[in-house]
DNA sequence: ACGTTGCGCAACGGTTCCGTAGCGCAATAT
DNA sequence: ATATTGCGCTACGGAACCGTTGCGCAACGT
């Protein structure tokens, strides 16, 4: 009956591994500096990962902000709630830096696409909950497809995520979009 | 009175290094394999360029899609021309692998952040441009910041482009994207 | 025609990261 | 208590880039 690895040493490894993430970034993750600073020897990480990239992708795993789907009755109402519950729990910059690193590397490296998936749909599935409950109350136009919609709400926050990291998501800016993007959406009288 | 710089030497090198661009992408373009690919010395190199990054950055400033601001008397009528400007001069795949490219540098490195920005502001202004147009004619509300708006209708785009690489923009769709983007823009008898 | 000077070539030193090997030690299962 | 076996340490070989140096040649200005 061989030893089982150390769950010990994973976990430092591990925790090491989110620590430079937030730190210094997904590049900087690498695993002579895990090792540094975990104090994990190399040839224990490699003992434990096939490879350095399966450590950064499960360190990565572990950092999926949790996000509950709220139910206020509205869509603006959810919409906010859900926005809230988001930058409350993320530090802006680390998550661009974070997203970015991870869109990079899922251009050329399959395993990094489907952890960057994951970690997408992990955030953004409440938000497709959210929209189908809209639906089936009839706040949202029926012919509208859910993946359709879901860009349509996502893009501009990923604009000012990406693009405009310095621009802080303000109050009363956040409520003119929800308000567009709910009369975007809303069922209309005429033919779409 | 000293020779310049011969100009066939960095035309070679700036060629060389958007093909490798194009065809591998930003990161496998170093100044070895620029070096290599134009049979322009290194030593060449970094006589016309202090450094790998400043040719890099050169190159993609010269890889900027003009597009026109179109006039077709409608909102809806002129983004529809922008996108089939857009989508005509510019391959999605080898544009998104640029995008996160950049976006990925221009992380910690404000040279390339600012070429960034530099490449956004050339594709962009276009549709600024457009956009205030129709707020002149009154198809937009005039409650609405135009930078607010450029978000809102860029997102989706910008969702698709590069989350959703597999997608390609179909027609029926796009007509609905404008059309809901439209609506929700327009002027409203209540206040918003 | 001549001399200046940029260009090509080849090689080097430095850095960073990868993944591996050998060895002594210490924890652990029986 | 002892044998097993994972762990830590140190070092290595290899690859990819970076930016530099020295030298001979060829092109260009006058």
């Amino acid at each position: 009956m061989p030893r089982p690895l150390s769950a010990a040493a994973r976990t430092r490894m591990l925790d090491a591994a989110q620590a430079i993430i937030v730190a210094d970034g997904l590049d900087a993750c690498t695993v002579d500096e895990v090792s540094r600073r975990s104090g994990v020897a190399k040839t224990t990480i490699y003992r434990h990962f096939t490879n350095g990239d399966e450590l950064v992708i499960h360190a990565v795993d572990c950092m999926k902000a949790d996000v509950e789907a709220p139910d206020t009755g509205t869509l603006a109402g959810d919409l906010r709630a859900l926005i809230e519950q988001y930058v409350g729990s993320v530090d802006p910059a680390v998550s661009r830096r974070l997203y970015v690193s991870m869109l990079h590397r899922a251009l050329d490296d399959p395993q990094f696409e489907q952890a960057f998936y994951r970690t997408r749909e992990a955030e953004h599935g409440p938000l497709r909950r959210v929209l189908q409950r809209a639906m089936a109350r009839g706040e949202v136009d029926p012919e509208i497809d859910v993946t359709f919609a879901m860009q349509f709400l996502q893009g501009p926050f990923l604009v000012q995520h990406l693009l405009r990291p310095e621009t802080v998501v303000l109050d009363a800016r956040l409520d003119q979009l929800i308000d567009l993007a709910c009369r975007a959406l809303a069922p209309q009288p005429q033919r779409v």
